[in-house]
DNA sequence: CAACAGTGGAAATCAAGATCGGCATACAGA
DNA sequence: TCTGTATGCCGATCTTGATTTCCACTGTTG
């Protein structure tokens, strides 16, 4: 009658034992708090551990190290955001409202409450090739898109039409962390309509000189 | 007549005395070039004193720390791009040719050789506040500037004039620094070209409904 | 020739990531 | 119910890398 139900405290300052899927859920949930709070620079992994109610050994044997643990957050927010990208392109045939679904996805993403925008394009680890790979690969899918778009509806050389599709990959992204951060004054169908109507106006029979 | 010209060697391994104003601007300069290779937190001060051909202590005389030595720099390099871009905006009063130059001035920063874009955009310290406060600064007044030549040729309201002022501003951005990562396919004037089109296409007459 | 400003080598300090050995807990099988 | 064993967990420590400072030396200048 000695080992009762695990919630009563087994040891003082002890957690309780977990299974080990669920401590590693537990890990990247405190973690994404750590980094989206500090950056990847300013997130000590002792930090890190004591979010989790955790020691720090606990951590290192979830993960190999810091920046792997930063990199499997990153991979699950770029792939979420990538699905939310795609699900808006495929929701219509018509370009102009492909234009206008993806950058309303676009604003949502950046709205959602878990903040992931901050640890996705804020983080100070742009220089890791690791990570700007990740980046780089999202950014061209998201940016050649647009730029079949574009092809589709101008004559624009094949170059020309994705440093466009950059462009507005870009603009989307900048506009939507501005947005943001003035608290939301305008609603968020409000944004991001205006910069769908600005970036359309911009490529609709985007003339091919003057 | 003993103290010869300060390129005789000294001491074999000593650099020459220098006027201090002098001696700042070298440790500028190798700072400088450090940093834009290795980013903020890859930059070590060994390597800039070493670069610099000098000892660390000299290089603590002039800066009291890695970060003000890193922010002098930032200013600099800001206080430049922003005098390129007040006078591609003074150059003319018509405000399409305004878009034009400031949209090509955008991208002879983001070309110039000494790559002090990469030091400003992205060193691996934007969550500084002392860092992100100046590059907000930059950034709002670029962006205001924009927004008030669209509140010009518009009807819209002032926050949403800025709005589309930061897109704008976030485009140039990042296509600018798409286009340097292109290796010049397209020529610097071709492709600022293009982006400006696109930008004026999208605000000039920008209706306020639909 | 004497004070002085500037310099470099080397070492103190410090923060943060990573690890080691042992203890506690749950569960399986007798 | 009892006991063995594998698994999960922790305190304490090690290690590394970078910033910062100390001190003796050297050339310069009045």
């Amino acid at each position: 009658m000695q080992q009762l139900s695990p919630a009563q405290s087994p040891t003082p300052g002890r957690s309780a034992r977990l299974p080990r899927d669920e401590r590693r859920r537990q890990l990247l949930r405190a973690a994404h708090d750590v980094f989206v709070a500090n950056g990847y620079h300013g997130a000590a992994m002792d930090e890190i551990a004591e979010t989790a109610h955790v020691s720090k050994p606990v951590l290192y044997q979830h993960f190999p190290g810091k920046r792997e643990l930063y990199l499997a957050l990153l991979d699950n927010h770029l792939a979420s955001f990538t699905e939310l990208l795609v699900d808006a392109l495929n929701s219509t045939t018509d370009n102009k409202q492909r234009v206008h679904a993806t950058m309303h996805a676009y604003f949502q993403f950046i709205a959602k409450d878990d903040q992931a925008h901050r640890l996705v394009f804020e983080s100070d680890l742009n220089n890791d090739p690791e990570v700007s790979a990740r980046l780089e690969a999202f950014n061209a899918k998201y940016a050649d898109a647009i730029a079949r778009v574009i092809a589709e509806d101008t004559q624009l050389s094949h170059e020309e039409a994705t440093l466009l599709g950059r462009a507005l990959a870009g603009m989307a992204q900048i506009s939507a962390r501005y947005w943001l951060e003035t608290d939301k004054n305008l609603d968020l169908e409000v944004a991001s309509e205006l910069i769908y109507r600005l970036a359309w106006r911009g490529i609709s029979r985007f003339p091919k000189e003057t």
